[in-house]
Parts: C-alpha cells; structure tokens; sequence
DNA sequence: CTGAAAGCGCTAACAC
DNA sequence: GTGTTAGCGCTTTCAG
C-alpha cells in the first residue's frame, strides 16, 4: 500500500473472518426462492409468482406479497439468471466479439454497442478475440448456446470462411459489421467505403493535389474495399496511377512510419497520403513530423472513421466520420430489435468528410512532396 | 423482469419467415444430449459421461463412446451452459466492468485482463457502465449469481460507497482496479502513484523546473492520489507552492484545453504541467500548439499510464509507464486463481518513468512559460 | 388465491 | 458398462 495509515485506518465494522477474495460475510450459497418460501411460510410458487414481476398473470394477496418481497430483500434475494435461462427465458444479453479492443476505433464501436443495447434494456457481452479467428470462433461458441441471444461480428471474418458458415447454421441471430459489404450470407450492415474515400480524394484534388497515393493494410474486407475506391478515384479523376503510390501497411504506428518511408524514397514522392484509418494517418503525422516533413505545407494526411484522437492530433486530422452510433442501431435491430425484422438485411451508411488541418494546398511542383 | 409487458407477449420464436435475423439452417431449437441419446440408442447419462469430458470417472465402451460422439458431431451439439451453470460448474467467465471503454487507458486493461484470463482458460464478460455508478451497480447485479465466476471493477467506486459494501456481501470474489490505494475492504490492486508522480517530478526539476503546475479531475480515487502525490513532490523539492498551479480538468481534451489556459493566464506561468493522465496530457499537447507553444522548447508536459498513443504525440510525451499487465495479473489472481489466495489482497505495483520528447529544459526565466 | 408437481439440460449418485 | 433416478433454481400448468 502506498501510503499506508496515512488516511482511512481500515475500520473494521463488520465481523468479515478474513477479507480476501475467498471467503466472504455470509457462506449461505446464495438465497434461493425455496429458502424465502420456507422463511415465509408460503410455497415456492407462490414466491415465484411474486418474484418473477409476471404479477399480473394470476392475482397474488397482497398481505402475502407483502411477506414474501419483505423476506426477499431481508435474505438479499436475487434471481438466478441461469436458471431462468434454463427455462426459455432470454438472457437479456448481446454478445459482441471483436477482434482488436485497443483500436480506439473498435472502443468506440463497442460503446455504441453497450448504449445501444441498453437502450432496450439488454447488457454487452464482450468476447475479445486477440487478433485470432481461431478465438472468435471459440468465443462464438461460448457467447452461442443461448448464453446470448445474438451475437454481433465486428470487423471482417472473411479469413475464416468456415466461420462465417457455421454462422449461419446457429441458432441465434449474428450480424456482421465492418465485414465489408459484398455478400457473405449473414446480415452485414458496412459503411459506403467508395463514397468516403471518393469525398476525401474529390478534397485533395481541390485542393490542388496531383500525386496522391494510399498505405493500407492487405486483406481486410473494409479497408480492401477503401483501396479499391482509392484506385477508382483516381481513375475518375484522370490521375495518374504512380508505381509505388500503394503501398501496404499493418494498422498500426510502425507500419504508418514504414509506408511513409517507402512513399518518400519515391522518385516523385506524393503530395498527399490517403489513408484507410485514422490510426494510420495519425501514425504518418507523426513519423512525418519526426522527418522534418511539416503538415499540411510539406504533405497532406486523410484519415477514415474519425476516432475522437483526430481532433487532438497535431495538425487536427482530416478524415471521413464513420456513422457509427447509426450502424450499431442497425445492427442491433436486425440481431435483436426486429421480431418483425424485415428491415434491409443488407444496409450501407453514408460517412462524411471531415476537413480539419491536416489537409493543405499542395505545394508547388518543383517542392513536390518533401 | 425490469419492464412488464413488453416481452411478456409470448412471442413466437419459431418459424420465422425471411432470413433476416431470424430463421437460420436449422430450426431444431438447439440439439440436446436426450436427443442425442435418443438418435443413438443409448440413456442420456451415457451421452452425458462421454460428452462431459469427466470421462475418467466411470469406464466407458469404446464402441459406445465413438457413436456417441459421431451423433454428437453430426447433430452440431453444443453443451448448454446453462445448464452446467446451473448444476453448480463454473462458467469460466471473468466479469469485468469498467466506466469508460473509450479511455484507451481502460481499453488496454481489458486487454490485459481478457489475456490474462484465457491464460487460465476463463473468458472476461464486459459490463459497461458508461461512467455512471447507477449502471455499474445495475451490472454487478447482472454478472453476479454464478453468471460469471469473479469480478473485476476497473476504476474508481467510491462515489458508491454501498456499492463497495454490497460488494463484500457478493458469493463471488470481487476484486478492484485502479480503485486509489486506501483501504476500502474489498481486495484492490493497485499502482504506486506515489512513486509515479515523485519520478516525474524528479525529472522535470532534474531540467532546471521550478514552476510545475498540476491539472486533473477531481474525486477520483487514483488521481487524487496523484494530485496529492504531486503536492507532496513539491514540498520535497523545496520548490513554492505557487497559487493556481493545481487546476481541476476534466480527464478530456476539453479539459486540458481549458486548464491549460487557465495556467497559462496566471502571473506567473508554470515552465511545466504534471498531468496525472496520457489523455490529458495529449490534450495539453494539442491545446499548446494550437496556442503556438512549442513542447518541450515554451514548455514541458507529463503524462501517466503510457497510453500507446503516448508514443506517438507530437511530440512523443513523457510519462509514467503503468505496469498493467503485471497488474491485472495479480487482480486475476486475486480474483480467480488463488482458490487458496493466501496472496497480498492489497498488492501496490511500481511504476516506470518513461522519457521521451515532451520534456525538455526549462526555459529561461524571462521568457517563462510562455 | 395458493400449493403440488413437472420439467428446462445437465451431472452425479445409485442401481443392475 | 450402462440405465435409473434425483435434483440444481426457476416458471408454469393443473388442482384445489
């Protein structure tokens, strides 16, 4: 203890044998219905049916209620979940399984999650897959099995096919987001990827920009889908296509710096970098800050989801907002919401650009770039 | 049951028309071991004793075992935890809730913690409780009853005092995190903010400081440790305690915005700002340039926890490394692997003080600060 | 209005 | 070796 005695002697008021995570106050095993309606007096049903909050289903006297709700409380009665899952009853429970919580991006998804299913009174179940589809697969079967009554997907599954097959062969409700929108066979609810990207090219051409190049991850659903729309952006807007302006890039700092170098080590190194995250971009910001390199006058930075460290960055970060708050209110309606379900099984948000600081007028030619 | 009616409706939940969230393959409500026992030919217990893993305990025919688990597979059985839970097994669930998933701090502990509990074969159920003790209360309440196996309780409770009491009630360990290092009853795992804050303060007098200022959130059990331990710093080092220099800030990028003005407007501006969080100490970063500060060169800035972001700040920040890992394990210790748990129930980790490239040495006297 | 009894899916004594 | 029989805590008929 840092300073111990300084403060709060640790009074001891109760009779706690000793403290520690094993043995606590009480040994009873937890109050069950029997224990009341034996301390009442009254039948276990009879417990049930005040307990259960079904009130309304058969008339209860009230003296009796009165009794049992009063022993209820004094034993600190609370219902075992487990129990009534048994019965049929649902878990009142959304299981979301993701692959990276530290992205913040992902942090954020996840709170969305969490509000919105409170907001119909259901409660997050988070299964954290460590990078590993191996885990999300045991995670789903854990989350499955009624333990949850639907299961939320978020980023893309496609490297494990097998997955996305038993999938649809449960027997609860899972939905798929971020998983890129081609069809899969489950309900998928994405963002428009060629829209985002096609505003934040539109901006740097504005602006002036010739030599645009991309740095991205390989091989995941959505942020595939952004490389593409990159490469049909600039083929809408007549630019030419550079070797070299794509270049591969884990999503994470050091490979944000590693595409940076590459990109400058370019015969005509680009004017402006679009990248398919924010993490990315943040990444570049920083790596170019550390070569000297001063953005928006030297280089221009675009970012996609708008995580809330792209307003502090420095420069404040020009990205494309990902509507966050209304997929996860999709998704959480096509998995559990709609008992009538016959919303778009399919649907695909619009996302909007965001021009803060990173983004400039592109230096004159002879300058190009560094 | 918190709301009647609503679900009370009795639903059919068979047969539902289109594919959206509802009908899958299949519609056998999920395979049981009497089905599989039925399929085979042999008694449900049988089924039971080779599908339960237990199967030591009483010999079984092979022939019988291989067709019990050929049905088994061909019918897609999965054990019904539920069910399991119910007979008394452990769910293998680590509750862990925490305030605020966004703060990449927290999101890195429930890494951390989801690491550390598949070490031991245990999954971490997330309970979210969007800053509000009401909901963490509402959620303990959910994770409790043998739903999940311990709990863990990142942050900071003590604004609910009967929550930590009704916590030492719990049949389930309970174990806090981040929770300040005075004694509350329940076992806590904790850092040395102490020792944390005096390093920084060390360093920053080490640069020829003398004028360091503080800005964080008040009432929050870990970081009135670090204030104080910041107030404590200063006596040490003979330095004045100067008026002002101990602005509140929300943990936020408005917060530090704003503090940062504040200090910046006094008469006698500090040539560094100790901040007890990353989060702060970015948006301190933020807001200096934004006022055309130059950090390190008009002033130096500290963080706490080294965030991964801290490491790509512009320019890189200086902090005070939190032992998370370290940490974690020994609240999952606490929590779920010491069934005899004769460990410290209070145990108080070391921090580290990592240099980067936010501090420099203090400024000139005439141009102090700013 | 209330009690008795069945059973959700599974495990664990007990029999044979 | 395998089948029978009890329950775990709860909801829900079905009888009073």
């Amino acid at each position: 203890m840092g300073q111990t005695g300084e403060h709060g002697e640790a009074v001891d008021v109760v009779d706690v044998p000793d403290g520690v995570g094993g043995r606590m106050a009480r040994r009873s095993p937890a109050p069950t219905m029997r224990d009341i309606a034996d301390a009442t007096g009254v039948s276990q049903s009879t417990v049930s049916r005040v307990l259960s909050g079904t009130a309304t289903a058969v008339p209860i006297a009230e003296a009796t209620r009165q009794r049992v709700m009063a022993t209820a409380r004094e034993l600190g009665y609370r219902p075992n979940p487990l129990a009534r899952g048994l019965r049929g009853a649902p878990t009142m429970l959304l299981g979301v399984i993701v692959r990276d919580i530290m992205d913040p991006f992902f942090a954020g998804a996840i709170e969305a999650a969490s509000l919105e299913a409170n907001r119909r009174g259901y409660n997050v179940v988070l299964g954290h897959a460590h990078h590993s589809a191996d885990e999300a697969v045991a995670l789903w079967g854990i989350l499955e099995a009624r333990h949850c009554d639907a299961i939320l997907f978020l980023g893309d599954l496609r490297d494990r096919p097998d997955l996305v097959e038993d999938l649809q062969n449960t027997s609860i409700p899972v939905v798929a987001l971020w998983h890129g929108s081609r069809d899969s066979g489950i309900p998928t609810v994405s963002v428009d990827n060629r829209g985002g990207i096609a505003s934040v090219v539109g901006h740097l051409v504005g602006l002036g920009h010739r030599d645009i190049a991309f740095a991205g991850p390989k091989r995941l659903g959505d942020i595939t889908e952004r490389e593409e729309a990159y490469v049909a952006a600039i083929h809408d807007h007549d630019l030419i296509h550079r070797p070299g302006y794509i270049q591969e890039a884990p999503n994470d700092f050091e490979g944000a710096s590693g595409a940076l170098e590459r990109l400058l080590a370019l015969d005509r190194p680009p004017t402006a970098i679009v990248a398919p995250t924010d993490v990315l971009a943040i990444g570049m910001l920083h790596a170019a800050q550390l070569r000297g390199l001063e953005v928006p006058r030297d280089l221009s930075v675009t970012g996609f989801d708008d995580i809330p460290w792209a307003r502090v960055s420095v420069p404040a970060l020009t990205t494309v907002r990902m509507p966050t708050e209304a997929m996860m209110a999709a998704a959480v309606d096509l998995a559990i919401g709609g008992g009538s379900g016959h919303a778009d099984a399919h649907p695909v948000l619009a996302p909007e650009l965001v021009i803060r600081s990173s983004t400039g007028a592109a230096p004159s030619d002879a300058e190009g770039g560094a």
